[in-house]
DNA sequence: AAATAAAAGGACAAAAATATCTTTTTTTAT
DNA sequence: ATAAAAAAAGATATTTTTGTCCTTTTATTT
């Protein structure tokens, strides 16, 4: 399971996706209030992000967080391993000191192509495309109104 | 995600399948050892699963825990429900406020069906078939040898 | 009946995750 | 230049999880 400071950071960069750009960025309350995550934590999260250039910001007057059209490449699987250890999705889902192929604990089966698949889909996915997601779901919203 | 005292709780009573029974029980220390778990946590781990009758103890010289016929159809889910709040299960893995059929984060459609049948797995799988998939799992091992 | 061995129970400690607060630095706007 | 606004950095606090220790209870064996 990810970790709560890993779940605010991808719903920030989400929340940023659509509400943000160079010329309007956001500031960490700002975006706490909005999301109702807790700011200084959030903060923190934030400045993790930007230091591994996930995401983008301005100190000052104006400044905030934002994303460069670079950062929209990164994908989930970046943000995550920004902020968690992504080690843990090799260890085996029951605990069991050895589980693999040959010795599979009772879920194995069933975690190991999830998890493969979860994680080539985290990989894959960029902030971009959540993005163009994200703007052709609210579209659909709009029309079925 | 489980927790460390639901996935000691998971090892715990598998070894407790193949290495116990009415006639020789086994100490909370005992079973720390050879798994390889803190015994003071396991033993309150093992507390809990007796006291919801998940497994069974007997106190004294030669006491110890074990598990009865009625314990063995005790199900995986069961031994994690005494440990863990189940309602994680229901979570969007992302962390998103809203995630369902009609607002689905990005890997819902991934994690919502492995999850269901990640629960269905845990919720039929009984100790006494874990107990014997074990047992014929070391035969083979046996005759492969 | 007494001694003993083991679980049960309770109090405590350490570590990790989460959350808060304060100070410093940097940038922008005036 | 100065003031202000915001991120960055660092220190501290709280909560949860994990881990340890000590005492009490209970069953068994002698």
């Amino acid at each position: 399971m990810l970790s709560k400071a890993s779940k605010y950071a991808i719903t920030a960069v989400l929340y940023l996706t659509n509400s943000s750009n160079k010329q309007h960025k956001l500031g960490s309350k700002q975006i706490a209030k909005a999301l109702d995550i807790p700011a200084p934590f959030l903060a923190k999260t934030l400045q993790e992000l930007t230091k591994k250039k996930i995401i983008s910001s301005v100190k000052g007057p104006n400044g905030g967080f934002y994303l460069s059209k670079e950062n929209e490449n990164n994908t989930l699987f970046d943000i995550i391993a920004c902020i968690d250890d992504v080690e843990k999705f090799n260890d085996c889902y029951l605990g069991q000191f050895e589980c693999n192929e040959d010795k599979p604990c009772v879920v194995h089966h069933l975690y190991f192509p999830f998890k493969n698949e979860l994680i080539n889909k985290l990989k894959t996915k960029t902030i971009l495309e959540m993005s163009n997601e994200y703007a052709h779901n609210n579209n659909l919203t709009q029309i079925l109104k």
